[in-house]
DNA sequence: CTAATTTCGTGCATTTTATCTCGAATGACG
DNA sequence: CGTCATTCGAGATAAAATGCACGAAATTAG
């Protein structure tokens, strides 16, 4: 059977709250792998993820048998299984907008991540920075564009300017036919039909640390 | 009644899926003030945030009223309000190690986002990089952490360092009383009892936009 | 003043998610 | 080769979260 089917299981609907969780499971498989671990077993996979062994062993059956009785999970079988279930089994393309400090940090990030995105492009509009090289790419010019979004296909904008330029710079990414939008300004991005627009909010694990410190933060267990 | 009472309804407890989305109001709040919104109704609030107008009101409800019929819910106080739930009437004092690209795009932003943190420190090992200033701040030696963390009490901790290095740095800072870890290294960080640790997952987002564009992403109503 | 209308707050039904439980499969070991 | 311990898979059950429906409060209009 291949990593992909559903082990006859059509129609049955997979949770929203299992789908959030599989890239965390695949981000832990990535660590046992370098720590070249053969199989893991639920329990431990749980303890490091903080999740009940019965909750992972749940999430997977979903889509069908992964694991086996007195051995657990192949890291590298699992591995493909959910990278499968998510998507990667394609490359993606990435573009990040805006090469300040946090695109930067991105573009360095983004090549080590997964072998499945590719970064393909940076862009800025200040003149100093236009002509640089990050992460072996050169920084091309904001002018340039729509024109580079015509020659080649990204799939995945990545928008890390300031507030301001935001919107403007996400309905010319649009316009260029990228379908999802990876943003990092404060700016609210409303919504566009047929685009898939994902919000980084690095302030909200803040103020979850405030909390914890002022009081107690409901545990999740 | 102060913001902080909770009206009366002492013994009930507070559902986990509620307090992680008080941070997202409170953000949608800051970006309505700062366009002069008095204030706003749960309907309007939940379509910027993708959620039902009654999930909004029950969430609000549980630490008491808040809003005004035929009104909605005034801006100012309602930030009050959910600031004061979140331990935001206190200040918090950051510092970050690891003065890179991540590192300097957080010093920069820990400023904007909320006047209850305080960025109060960085630290790096690199000559090159130690003396500079970034975000007003002079960035000091790695050597001298110990020293400067029995100087001035530092609530958060933020780890930009290279995946090799977080988990010595993890272990200066909690050594030094750090009770809070904000991780953005690929590093995993034991639990380590007393402090309460929160992984930056930049790369999650990735994974949930590539699995839209490879299909159909569950979608959260 | 009364009626119409908006929007809140909340009890309760429904839906979704997590956990418990246990049979079955697997491999270790004598 | 049979027994035993371990670990999975999945149905049953419990818990949590969501969303509906309606009464109450507040504002506007006539
Ligand atoms: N979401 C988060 O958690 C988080 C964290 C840090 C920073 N940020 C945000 O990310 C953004 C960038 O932060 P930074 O520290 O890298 O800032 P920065 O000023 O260092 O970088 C912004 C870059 O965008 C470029 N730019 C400006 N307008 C542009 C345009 N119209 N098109 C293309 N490029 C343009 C600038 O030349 C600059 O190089 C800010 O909005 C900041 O608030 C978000
Ligand atoms: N979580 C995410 O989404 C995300 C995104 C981008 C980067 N990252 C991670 O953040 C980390 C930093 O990224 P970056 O792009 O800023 O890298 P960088 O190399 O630009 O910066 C790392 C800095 O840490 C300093 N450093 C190294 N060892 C140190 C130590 N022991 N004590 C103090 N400082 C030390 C270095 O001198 C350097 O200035 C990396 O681990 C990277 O993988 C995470």
């Amino acid at each position: 059977m291949t990593p992909t089917s559903n082990n006859g299981k059509t129609g049955i609907s997979i949770p929203a709250a299992t789908m959030e969780r599989l890239p965390r499971y695949l981000m832990q498989l990535f660590r046992l792998r370098r720590k070249n671990c053969d199989s893991v077993n639920s329990q431990s996979l749980g303890e490091a993820l903080g999740l009940k062994d019965t909750q992972i062993r749940k999430d997977l059956s979903y889509f069908g048998v992964f694991g086996k009785a007195r051995y657990g999970y192949n890291v590298e079988y699992l591995i493909k299984a959910i990278e499968s279930i998510l998507g990667l089994t394609s490359e993606y393309n990435l573009a990040i907008i805006g090469v300040g400090n946090l695109g930067k940090a991105l573009a360095n990030y983004a090549v080590q991540v997964n072998s499945n995105f590719v970064l393909k492009l940076l862009v800025d509009t200040n003149p100093e920075i236009i002509g640089t090289t990050v992460a072996d790419l050169p920084v091309r010019s904001m002018d340039d564009l729509p024109q580079l979004l015509s020659t080649q296909e990204i799939h995945i904008g990545i928008i890390a300017v300031p507030e301001k330029a935001a919107v403007d710079v996400a309905n010319i990414l649009v316009e260029g036919g990228v379908r999802a939008l990876y943003n990092f300004s404060q700016a609210e991005l409303h919504h566009i039909e047929g685009v898939f627009i994902e919000n980084a909010s690095i302030s909200y694990g803040v103020y979850k640390l405030a909390h914890h410190l002022s009081g107690s933060w409901p545990r999740k267990k």
